[in-house]
DNA sequence: GTTCTAACA
DNA sequence: TGTTAGAA
């Protein structure tokens, strides 16, 4: 995960997230509260939200309108983070088995490189 | 003027 | 959940 990434770059006050989420700042703030989104801060201490922040209380919203209380999406959103966590593991796993993969490579390639010449040299010497 | 926290209807 | 009070 980058802090450069657009998604999670700390871009809207409050104002702004109540605009384009249509929740009230009490809403949001209620929502913060119970870990479903966590919005940087400025200096001042007032909230600063990212487009990924926004989506998901998006998404929280319309789990509410469909009827599913706090418990339940408090449940989606800790299945969702294994699965975040089971998948970030996953690519390091993988990423270590590359580097061990390609320097296998690199020393074995070499290895042959080496033989080859004394292999080829070899012709002219006999 | 906006947003924050805390508290109460 | 809405609303209000007093402080950033």
């Amino acid at each position: 995960m980058e802090q450069s990434d657009r998604l999670h770059m700390p871009l809207f006050s409050i104002r702004i997230v109540k605009d384009l989420t249509g929740l009230t700042p009490r809403q949001i703030r209620y929502y913060e509260s119970h870990g479903f989104v966590q919005p940087a801060r400025t200096e001042g201490n007032q909230r600063l939200f990212s487009f990924a922040d926004v989506d998901r209380l998006l998404d929280i919203k319309q789990l509410l309108e469909q009827g599913v209380n706090m418990a339940g999406i408090k449940e989606m959103l800790d299945s969702r983070r294994k699965e975040e966590r089971k998948n970030e593991q996953e690519r390091e796993e993988s990423k270590r088995v590359h580097e061990k993969i390609k320097w296998e490579a690199l020393h074995q390639g070499n290895a042959y490189k080496a033989s080859m010449i004394q292999g080829q040299l070899s012709h002219f010497f006999h």
